[in-house]
DNA sequence: GTTGACCTTAAAGTTCACTTTAAGGTTATG
DNA sequence: CATAACCTTAAAGTGAACTTTAAGGTCAAC
């Protein structure tokens, strides 16, 4: 079985050695192997592992969401909780997007009504923020 | 005319009281006039410039932007460079959108996949993570 | 005349997710 | 055998946008 140094696994999966390092100590990453010179050694999964963070965090999800949905993993703990935090994880989504898109209808009203010229004095853009917040 | 402490102030815009001062410390807010025992004295207006931070805010402004569209009304600057700002501000807005509506789908997709029973071993949702990103 | 609610400053702390620095020890290459 | 490229740790720094703390001075009410 193949085993890595921390600076192949950072180059294998992406994530710098110092991240690795730290998701280790903030529990994300197992305590791995090390060498008689105490160099850590991590096994093949390590790879896979580093990825899941890499695209949970993609998908929005905090460090320490992450944490407790590899402690279920680990613990091959109960489905329902991980749907749980992916539901919650799904509504705040939702609730951003609602957010941001309606400042992006005011916001590109805003900016068809404004020609771009002239002083500050009377721009539409500042009044509506001024105004409609 | 009416002036106010800063505790007034804070009470009327909303705004902390520390953090108007944090704002008057990175050049949001202009330095108030001070009374003999050099408390800041409040014009009304700077209620209105509050809320127009906090509104700006709302729409995801940083405070380095809101410190250009601040100057650029103080200086009664060109309205060409505030709607450069904004219009950079909708892209910004709409490239979020993408990218969280672009989550959305994924992961409520996979959320109907998961029944939420059984064990973690197999989980659509970790699945998903692990794979799709 | 003292209590309590205000105000002042500068500096340090908070959160998140790391990155950088300092001060070394180890291993691979020529 | 030197030197460069790795590895180790602990601690401090980053950035955004504040908040909290420390150590006071001031003002209104009873």
């Amino acid at each position: 079985m193949k085993t890595f140094n921390i600076g192949e696994l950072s180059e294998k999966s992406g994530v710098a050695s110092h991240a690795i390092r730290f998701y280790e100590r903030e529990n994300l990453m197992p305590e791995p192997a090390r060498t008689q010179s105490n160099y850590r050694r991590y096994p093949e999964d390590a790879i896979a592992r580093l990825q899941f963070i890499i695209h949970a965090k993609q998908w929005g999800f905090t460090l320490d969401e992450i944490r407790e949905l590899l402690m279920l993993q680990d613990a091959n703990g109960d489905r329902a909780e991980a749907k749980r935090i992916a539901k919650k994880q799904l509504e705040k989504i939702r609730h951003q997007i609602q957010s941001l898109s309606r400042i992006e209808a005011v916001l590109s009203e805003t900016l068809e009504e404004c020609s771009g010229e002239g002083p500050m004095d009377g721009c539409p853009i500042v009044e509506a923020i001024a105004q409609k917040g």
